[in-house]
DNA sequence: AAACGTGCCAGGATCCTTGC
DNA sequence: GCAAGGATCCTGGCACGTTT
């Protein structure tokens, strides 16, 4: 009879009645009578629950009671891994011995993190819903029809999954990969104070200073191996795997111990990026193809009647109207709306003509930065030597192969004076260099930035333009079409 | 003259995992 | 549940220019 009816197979069941128990008059006090402080106990966090006599606060109370234990025991869940996503790791450790069974953290971790990930984690994983339910009422600004209204402005489900990610690390310090120790590496890149570090870890955000760093040497050790064994095995295989980015590095370094003979100095180096080669023909880098070819001459070849005769005028007639009508739709926010159509006719036959492979995501390697400069000569082939070897890029191995060297217009112009003067004695065979177009227009950016006036505000003089930093200066400068005029002329 | 600001790191304190 | 050992956290010392 009572099994029946807990188990809602009678016509009245615990629905029914819980409400007009919770609701009915009787089972709260009234102003008037002896026990009417129970008014106060409706959702009480603290002592026994027993000693409440009328039924709603006793309900309530219980009910608190029975969510805090559930959150808890939520909570404590996130911080183990989840079992369905094995790609997510919770526990990222810095650094380890043979001891450790914990995953250690790599650059691939990092690189597979989002916030839009990790929210539709903690409601996904189920563990944690009843925690983001709560966190949810907690955080959203309203709610509409029952569902959290989302702001387009610091919204909620950011907050929430950061909150989240806090308690988690709070719960156990080594349950650190949903957000701590990204950010704890993100200080680590944009070089924030260290009494930064030191607050906001004690707030749960990140991880603790020493932490970061471990986990970026043993980033850059675990990763460095990888790209020696897949550029030992693809060399193997007979392929060419990476190419190399070139760039300068200029770093000021104050000296604030003693010492005899130290002083501040401007630390100048080639910092070196090794790009995995991503669906390339086989053979594309084939140095005796190369040869060969170079050697037929057939560039004598290749007047401007040739490449006008190369131009696809049918082609040209589809796609340059479009990237005017791109040009004109993102000129106005009235139009905005249509760049997800032109958007597609673009990634669409017969537009498109060879598209990269769809969710292709570069893969790159930061190569240890040198002390050398890459505007000298000498100085540019030690810095590619350093580079090869670090790489794992034997020359004895690598001699069938050509070698594609990338870098702002200075290495650029260095590798093929090298290329140039090294010919006759071979001693840096078998190099190709192109000029990165992307850097060329960061660089432009970065020089109007740098000569353009901060503002049209009268009295600021130009002597009062303070050196500000690129992002600050997009943002709050907020370009309109005079300005760029002004720029143009 | 005193205190602050600045980043690094040794090494102790604390917390967590592992293995039983 | 315990002990051992490892990972992480945390503090203070350091040096010296700058600010109060």
């Amino acid at each position: 009879m009572v099994a029946r009816f807990l188990h809602g197979l009678d016509n009245i069941r615990m629905s029914d009645i819980l409400p007009l128990i919770y609701h009915h008059r009787s089972g709260y006090p009234s102003i008037n009578s002896a026990n009417s402080d129970e008014q106060n106990l409706l959702f009480v966090t603290h002592g026994s629950p027993d000693e409440i006599r009328n039924a709603r606060p006793y309900m309530s109370t219980w009910a608190t009671r029975l969510v805090a234990v559930e959150v808890r025991r939520q909570v404590g869940r996130l911080t183990k891994d989840d079992p369905t996503d094995p790609t997510h790791h919770v526990h990222l450790r810095a650094a380890t011995n043979e001891r450790s069974k914990a995953h250690v953290v790599t650059w691939c971790d990092l690189g597979n993190w989002s916030l839009k990930k990790l929210e539709s984690c903690y409601w996904r994983r189920g563990a944690g819903d009843l925690a983001m339910f709560i966190t949810e009422a907690a955080a959203a600004p309203a709610f509409e029809g029952g569902v959290a209204v989302v702001r387009a402005q610091r919204p909620h489900p950011i907050i929430q999954s950061s909150a989240m990610a806090s308690f988690i690390i709070s719960r156990n310090r080594c349950a650190n990969g949903d957000l701590a120790m990204i950010l704890g590496i993100w200080h680590f890149a944009c070089k924030s104070h260290v009494d930064v570090k030191r607050v906001y870890c004690h707030l749960g955000n990140y991880v603790a200073a020493t932490t970061s760093r471990a986990a970026l040497n043993s980033m850059t050790a675990g990763s460095m191996e990888e790209l020696r064994a897949d550029v030992g095995s693809a060399l193997e295989g007979g392929e060419m795997p990476v190419c190399l980015i070139l760039d300068n590095v200029q770093e000021y370094f104050e000296v604030n111990e003693q010492g005899i003979g130290r002083q501040n100095e401007l630390k100048v180096g080639t910092a070196g990026t090794s790009i995995v080669l991503d669906e390339c023909a086989p053979g594309a880098f084939d140095a005796k193809d190369h040869h060969d070819r170079v050697a037929k001459n057939e560039r004598r070849l290749l007047t401007h009647d040739a490449l006008f005769d190369d131009l696809d005028f049918p082609h040209l007639r589809r796609v340059i109207p479009l990237h005017w009508a791109r040009v004109l739709v993102e000129f106005s926010p009235h139009f905005l709306p249509l760049l997800n159509s032109i958007a597609a006719l673009f990634r669409s036959s017969p537009v498109a003509r060879r598209r990269m492979r769809e969710g292709r995501k570069m893969k790159g390697q930061p190569l240890g930065t040198n002390g050398e400069r890459s505007t000298e000569t000498q100085g540019m082939e030690r810095a590619v030597k350093d580079f090869e070897n670090q790489m794992g890029l034997n020359p004895e191995l690598t001699k069938a192969f050509l070698f594609w060297i990338r870098g702002d217009g200075a290495s650029y112009a260095n590798i093929l004076r090298l290329t140039k003067y090294c010919a006759p004695i071979g001693t840096f065979p078998n190099k190709v260099a192109t000029p990165e177009i992307w850097h060329t227009g960061a660089t432009d950016l970065n020089s109007f930035l740098q000569v353009y006036p901060i503002s049209h505000r009268k009295g600021v003089s130009l002597e009062s333009r303070l050196p500000m930093t690129l992002s600050t200066r997009t943002q709050d400068h907020r370009f309109t079409r005079t300005d760029l005029d002004a720029f143009a002329i």
